[in-house]
DNA sequence: CCCTGATAGTGACTTTGGTCACTGCCCCTT
DNA sequence: AAGGGGCAGTGACCAAAGTCACTATCAGGG
């Protein structure tokens, strides 16, 4: 169980360079909590009580509109942290967080961590790095919701997918889908309806075949064009 | 003049508890550069060569898309640093940057901010916080892209004006824009043509009155309204 | 086996955003 | 005084985004 939580802990960026002791002193200092899907983590304005790492399942950070429209700022998988950021300057969450799917969480509290942060000056220059990394995908998505329509961000992300986890076949490149119309919509800034639409509409010029959450990749070459084209 | 870079260092919140002792060594390895409005000061991909620190005027940080576009991600005056993360993570700079105006800049570099940093740790937590808020700002941009119109952005952008730096008459608050359509487009997302119209639409509602790149706004909670209605 | 709730597809429509082309204005330079 | 460059206003379009309402499908639970 201990065990497990180092495992874990050994996985996250943030600590990798730790030694085995300090591993366990920090794994002491930690609490497991489960989140079933959809289930909610905090809101945003929340006042911040700790950090978490992602041991098993996907998170996802997003804002809300007054309408109840969602933009996720970003999706947290197995070894990843979130939430460093209100840890240390002692600021609200700026953002909200449910979970994907079931999934387990460590949980650090503010003070442990701050504390640990104080003995252990390298895991400052950590955080540095997570949060500039965090930052540089934030400018991606101001990026991609000020220059690019929706049908490009749509694009791009299937293009992400294929790359990341697409298998090839003799029609394609076979991407699963892992989320709803809805959650897509919601990573893209945008509606359910418009997702639904653009994938028939790729569909119906012949780039992909969608079958429910499964989709063909059938000209990859073609959808890199139309990414980029009329910008 | 040395003096006078004291001054500045001791201004910004990266270096603001340091000693006298601390500046004048920092400053030592500090140069200073001018720019003319409208300059360039880096492009977006550019590897990343020191730390800037703006002494006078005001600094544009932004993207700048394929057809031409650009959005801007923060606007820094003096006191504010820019680009702390490149420095640390030595990834290139994730945006470009412009003078606003004729502007001084103090310049570190690269190494020299290591060395400063590895000498002392306080200054890496600062750095944590400025760049804590900055994502913070990031976040909010973010949040206006997805969920309000250009109209709601403008408004928003004259009622931090009119809080900041509004002059009360007998009118209303007068507001005076310090730059172009151009650059006001820039920074809400949008292009030239839509500030223009939705200006003249908001005079012509009763909220404001323009008068070139002077503005009174005659009905501040009728605006406020406007800002969240039917969202 | 039916009911229910979540998900997806789509037509019709409205609003918003953006493009293009042109005009007028002001200021600076020559 | 004339010309030119940058900036602003606007009409006419067109395309993209979003809304509303409705239908279809499917999985699971009672």
């Amino acid at each position: 169980m201990s065990n497990d939580t180092g495992a874990v802990l050994k996985k996250t960026p943030l600590f990798a360079n730790l030694t085995e002791g300090e591993l366990r002193a920090l794994a002491a200092r930690t609490s497991r909590k489960r989140f079933r899907q959809g289930e909610h983590l905090f809101a945003e304005g929340d006042s911040c009580t700790g950090l978490f790492l992602v041991a098993s399942g996907r998170i996802r950070i997003f804002k809300l509109s007054a309408s109840g429209r969602e933009q996720v700022l970003a999706v947290e998988g197995p070894g990843s942290s979130f939430a460093e950021l209100p840890v240390f300057d002692g600021g609200n969450y700026p953002a909200a967080a449910s979970a994907l799917e079931d999934t387990e969480v460590l949980f650090i509290s503010r003070k442990d961590f701050q504390n640990f942060c104080r003995e252990h000056p390298d895991v400052g220059l950590k955080v540095i790095a997570v949060v500039g990394s965090r930052l540089r995908r934030l400018v991606g998505i101001i990026e991609e919701l000020s220059f690019t329509t929706v049908r490009q961000r749509l694009i791009a992300l299937i293009l992400r997918l294929a790359q990341a986890d697409g298998t090839p076949s003799n029609e394609g490149i076979r991407v699963e889908l892992t989320k709803s119309h809805q959650d897509l919509a919601a990573e893209l800034g945008t509606v359910r309806e418009l997702v639904s639409r653009n994938l028939s509409r790729l569909q119906a010029e012949g780039f992909l075949d969608v079958e429910g959450r499964k989709i063909v990749v059938k000209d990859l070459p073609g959808l890199k064009r139309e990414q980029t084209s009329t910008e």
